[in-house]
DNA sequence: ACAAAAGTGTTGACAATACACCCATGT
DNA sequence: ACATGGGTGTATTGTCAACACTTTTGT
């Protein structure tokens, strides 16, 4: 017999930056600690309904991108007993959401990815292997798109994946390898305000990406 | 409060099939269907260690390829409570094993992919999408190694690809790309007793991957 | 001689990379 | 005028894919 919990790494991107969704502990003796917002799974609940349901509660939406990532669950990660918990992965358009404090926790905040403090339990491991899997997975499918406004310019893009990936890359070479991909299209529309030549808006197309993962696809940058 | 266990998907290759390694239950109502090998985690015991151990007494090894694949909890998934399992994913070098039947096991026996039967609760469906992340794996890393003896020639390899992937590859591309990433290491040695002319034996090299792995670099096929 | 796989070579199409350059817009 | 990003073009080099061909070995 062991307890199980989730435990969420909600990635958020706002100018330019990669950031975690955490939360402070309002309960107990880490009260006023930050840690990844989490729960217990009901009696008569999936996993990923458990986890969706978390999500909804802590940011008030429900049509979020989510992954399980793996379990965790060395013997003594949680100092009160043995608990495993199932780490869950999530993608979010900053804009779309009001993020309210769920039950536990007195207070969510976005972090940086350079800035996280030292997080309860095990969570920066938990945080570190997301990290990770989102390197991982943005080279293998645009799950990169989840981050993004539905309207983005192909330079919001390719900073997305600058910040992600770490790395810097060629703007006309980027545009030339998106654009063949072909899953981009493009609108009738163009950015406003901005202090440059306004740019193109593009759109991601759902249908187009899942025709071509059935033909398999890959997706180097 | 939940019970957890470990179930694990054993692969290997032989004479050009893909395989996995089922057990028979030998107690309860189940007695005598097929099953993928498992168990529980102990109090004091990570969940990869429960996992090893329990490859370990099954099989007798215990240096394998294993990777945790991602915890499984539908309600329903087992009939006579709620259990959530954790699936396992491992491959072996297949003629270096001598599988012997656990202790609730009366029988294990090596399947042709092609020819799994229906498995107790759930376990097709943790064999499903283990198959899937192989297929996903190996396109992303040497794992496929793991599968192969020490020396192998180079169309063992691809045949191994092949069947995999559940595709066709052209000989000539398939060497030059392979020799290209600079994993393989030549040996001084060649078959023995084949009925064609005998192809040289190559080993993986395990330093170079790592080498190769931190400066990032992909495997496609 | 034949089968079966080993192993080499060639070619054309396509993609990656680096970099130069002009365009539009707000300050 | 200048900064910032938008957007186009090009030349070089590398890789992919198809396939033709020669070599070696056992039956």
């Amino acid at each position: 017999m062991n307890s199980i919990t989730i435990d969420c790494v909600i990635f958020g991107f706002d100018k330019g930056s990669l950031e975690v969704l955490l939360v402070q502990h309002g309960e107990g003796i880490r009260k006023g600690e930050w840690g990844l917002p989490g729960g217990w799974i009901r009696e008569r609940e999936s996993i990923d309904n458990a986890a969706h349901r978390l999500l909804a509660d802590l940011t008030g939406l429900d049509s979020i991108y989510l992954e399980q990532l793996k379990a965790f669950g060395e013997p003594d990660r949680f100092p009160l007993g043995r608990v495993i918990t199932i780490g869950y992965f999530a993608l979010i358009k900053k804009e779309d959401y009001d993020v309210r404090a769920g039950f536990t926790a007195s207070d969510a905040k976005w972090y940086k990815i350079a800035d996280i403090p030292k997080l309860i339990y095990d969570h920066n491991d938990i945080l570190d292997y997301s990290l990770e899997h989102l390197r991982n997975r943005v080279r293998q499918a645009p799950v990169g798109f989840n981050l993004l406004p539905e309207k983005f310019t192909l330079f919001e893009l390719m900073k997305l994946y600058e910040e992600i990936l770490g790395i810097e890359m060629d703007k006309s070479n980027f545009r030339r390898k998106i654009l063949r991909m072909k899953l981009l299209v493009e609108l009738d529309e163009k950015q406003k305000d901005v202090s440059h030549r306004a740019a193109k808006l593009y759109e991601f197309d759902q249908k187009i990406y899942e025709k071509l993962t059935k033909k398999g696809f890959n997706f180097e940058f």
